[in-house]
DNA sequence: GAGTCATATCGACAGATATCGATACGACAG
DNA sequence: CTGTCGTATCGATATCTGTCGATATGACTC
C-alpha cells in the first residue's frame, strides 16, 4: 500500500474535472475524516428512490436531458418535491441545469457517478 | 437500449453470487421502483461518514478482517454506536460478522459495493 | 456459579429529511 | 401591463436516523 499514491488518486477523484475510469481508494488506506465526509454526502444525494428515479429518467432519455415539466407524474410525487430533489442532485454536481424560456432542462454530469465509484473501489482490482 | 438485455443485466447485478466487474444498468432505462428502492437502501447503508470509515478500515487491515474492538477508538464514537453501525452494514450485505469466542471479527462482502457501482453504470460504457 | 469482559439491544432524544400545499418569482404571449 | 404557465422557495409536519447511557446477553476464566 503506497500512501502517496493513494493521496494522488483520492485528488483525480475529488476533481470532478480528471477521473479515472474505475475503482481507486477507500479499500486501500483508511479514509480520512473529510473525504468519509465528501464521499458520504455524494453517496447520500444518490440514496433516494425518486432520485435514482430521477436519475434513471435523464440519463436514459433520447436525448440524454430532461424537461422538469415531464419529471412529475413518472415519479408520482408533487411539483415542489420533484423540484426539490432536482436541487438536491444538482447541488451534489450530479446533474446539472439550464434554463430554457420558462422551461428547466436536467442533464447528467458525466463524470460524477464514476468518481464516486472509483472512490469505492480499490487501486488493486482490474477494471 | 434492448429492454431484454437490461433484465437480464439487472439480475446479475441485484444476485450477489453472480456479478459482472463493473457498470451496468440506471443509465440504460429508467429503473422501476423497485429497483430504485433496493439500490437506495444499498446506497443508504453506505451514506454515512462513520460506516465508510468502518469499511475502509476492515478493508484496509492487513487481513482484511476487523475485531470490533479495535474499531471503536479510530472512530471516536460510543460502543453503542459503533455497534449499531456494524449492524447496517451487515444487514445491508456490505461486510461480513463472524463470532471468535467473545470477539466479533468482521470482513467485506466482496461483491456487494462492487455490485452497486455496477448498477450505477451504463452497459455502453468501457470498463 | 460468580465475576469479568466484549458486544448487542433498549429507550430516549436531537437533528436531518421527505413531503406537500401555498405562494413567490420569472418568462413569455397577448 | 396583465394574465398565464413552469418552477423554485417557504412553512409546516411526520418520519427517519445518529447518538449515547444504561442494561441485557453470552462467552470465557477461575
Amino acid at each position: 500500500m503506497n500512501i502517496a499514491r493513494h493521496i494522488e488518486i483520492c485528488q483525480y477523484v475529488f476533481m470532478p474535472e480528471q477521473i479515472i475510469p474505475c475503482c481507486a481508494p477507500l479499500m486501500d488506506t483508511p479514509l480520512t475524516d473529510n473525504d468519509a465526509k465528501t464521499l458520504a454526502d455524494l453517496l447520500k444525494a444518490l440514496a433516494d428512490p425518486v432520485r435514482l428515479r430521477l436519475v434513471s429518467l435523464i440519463a436514459a432519455s433520447e436525448t440524454g436531458e430532461a424537461c422538469a415539466c415531464d419529471l412529475t407524474t413518472p415519479t408520482g410525487k408533487s411539483q415542489a418535491t420533484v423540484s426539490h430533489h432536482l436541487s438536491q442532485l444538482v447541488k451534489a454536481g450530479i446533474i446539472k441545469r439550464e434554463q430554457r424560456g420558462k422551461w428547466a432542462w436536467f442533464s447528467l454530469e458525466p463524470d460524477r457517478i464514476d468518481s464516486m465509484c472509483a472512490a469505492l473501489g480499490s487501486s488493486d482490482r482490474a477494471c
